[in-house]
DNA sequence: AATGAATGAGGTTTCATTCAT
DNA sequence: CATGAATGAAACCTCATTCAT
């Protein structure tokens, strides 16, 4: 019964290591020697937890998808329902994002960054996962054109694009590199122009 | 079978192959054989060119920033100066972009998708490379602001980030795998919603 | 087929393996190839004790060192005390040197023989370790005027100049190459020679 | 007639340039790219001249060889017939060889340390070279012993081991570095020892 | 005769994986 | 379970030699 449970905790060690490694170097320029040593176990002892290296990274990508569909479920329990809230409501959904970002940065650079060709099978798990994300997306644009919030004539799949490149975008270029500007006041910003668009009121249409 | 050739003909090949196989399977995944099967060249031949795998690397990086810069000095060039056409102008500015990238697709997967690091010194030159994006898109956004069709309350910065990230985004999710939307359309939703935001007008402010 | 050894066992394999293809072969001409197969391991358990082919290297020569030293401290305990033994003394002293070679004719070969540059370090290494001998002969030739064998007029750098030259050449030409005469034999013909030179006593001085 | 002339002059130029990077570098380390650097040519130009860096290296020994026997036949030619100045004579032998020496440092570098195995050819090319300098000296031996300036119960194979060993260490290790001491003063300690030997007076036989 | 681009065998080194302890 | 020495395929790179120009 106990050794079950420290077999649990010496994988996740050994995951823990993983993300810490895949993020810093890619997969690719990782290597065994780097996650062991981040685990502080022995060669042998990573083999008995994964079957190997690739094994190790699906692990990562396993962990990522979990702790993202936890994410996906709080969200969708958001309610919308109170209409003099929903700025509030949008601005808390967006922030709640970054912040999962925030806290996951090892995960995000790692399914972010990772884009090129592992094997064939990590190419469809990593469309699928960064599909799934992006069909969240859809949905919940779809969702704001249903309360009304959302105009009905926008394009569900182009808002997700804008979504999901800003999102991506304000992940890897200012919340890993933790440079300036602020969440909160990206997020501001950001509902600003969604609502209004930048164009000149004074522009002759 | 020895052919040869000028050396900037035999160089553009090499180049061309390595832009080939790092877009295809990454930097760290390539190997020199994979560069000089594509080029159809000897072993050899590959280090009469480049002093090493990471030079290759580097004079692929040189090509896109060549590129790169062409396309900006065309861009800058573009006059905005009839108001009634300023619309169209940006219209056809968003086109150029993704019809650049269209044209060149593996110089874009490698630029926007190789972001770990390979050596101390590529990691510097990638940020700078992006930071000339960057830059470029910034004094974009501030041209708009003088000719008056974007609003001065908008900060640069800001929607430096959502050009960047819709535009990579559209770049690595539909132009490289050739998925739809076409580009026409993916630009007029844009500056639909660049112009006006998506928010109802029905909604209360 | 795997044997795991003792880490120190396997090391003196290694470096064993490695003084016979220096020897043999020469550092340049010596490949990893014939190290191992002498060694009988695989590629890469060189790699586990050596982190490349001049690392070897030096270990070798620690080895000859190492061994050097033990041989000069012998030495430096011998006895020249009693006057009448001094002869048989310094006669003992040239037999044991020879045989230190005899006994350990590849190092030999490698110190006496690598002179061409194979990295800075090594260059240094090797006169340093050199310069030791000389400094060796020289505080002999010292003691042995002290006790008044040798005439103090006698230039000590001179005479390390003739001890080294000889015993230099007498490995490389004869003991190496295992041809005659007999160490026995060039050291009675040594010592008779260093007490009264070789001039005719009927020439008119 | 012209043509052939540049021919040998081509010829001796890359001669001239092997030499240099041989010394340098010696054989294994030395590359057609150092030769072709030194002497100016191009690649191909070392393959008209040369079937291959071995045959260059085989034209490095003839060269040395040539100038060799050019030094035994000036020295054969020596008169040792006034009996009242043979010293002197030894004196100027003596110092000729070590002035051959200094004038080609770089053949004698070459000759003296190349000692590993090149190829089964050369190790008998350079044994068979140093066997007639030995010769030379083992025949000098019986000369002196014939004019009755050296014991006739000295083994001239012994002499020529010591001239020998003496000789090369000197090159070796003060003519080539252009160390101290001059070469006259090391001539002189030399003819002085070969006559009297070390052995103080005052030891009781 | 001279050139230098091209070649590819062979060298050094790395690292994911195995298995005896 | 855990270990880490051992393995060898495969990567990068060098350089003597060839040959089209």
């Amino acid at each position: 019964m106990r050794r079950i449970l420290d077999k649990e905790v010496r994988r996740g060690q050994l995951v823990h290591a993983a993300i810490k490694v895949f993020a810093a170097k890619g997969y690719r320029s990782a290597s065994i020697a780097d996650i062991i040593e981040a685990a502080g176990v022995a060669r042998g002892t990573f083999y008995l937890y994964f079957s190997s290296k690739l094994d190790a990274f699906h692990a990562v990508m396993d962990r990522y998808i979990e702790l993202f569909k936890e994410r996906v479920a709080t969200e969708t329990a958001r309610s919308y329902a109170n209409p003099l809230k929903v700025r509030q409501a949008i601005r808390e959904s967006l922030l709640d994002w970054l912040r999962f970002y925030q806290e996951n940065k090892d995960l995000a650079k790692i399914v972010f960054r990772e884009a090129t060709a592992i094997d064939p099978d990590y190419e469809k798990r990593c469309y699928d996962m960064l599909e799934s994300c992006f069909q969240h997306w859809r949905e919940s644009v779809t969702r704001f054109q249903k309360i009304g919030f959302v105009r009905r004539d926008v394009d569900p799949e182009f808002l997700n694009m804008v979504f999901s490149g800003v999102l991506i975008h304000v992940v890897l270029r200012h919340i890993i590199p933790e440079r300036p500007p602020a969440i909160e006041r990206i997020v501001d910003q950001w509902i600003e122009f969604i609502e209004s668009g930048v164009k000149a009121r004074s522009w002759l249409a």
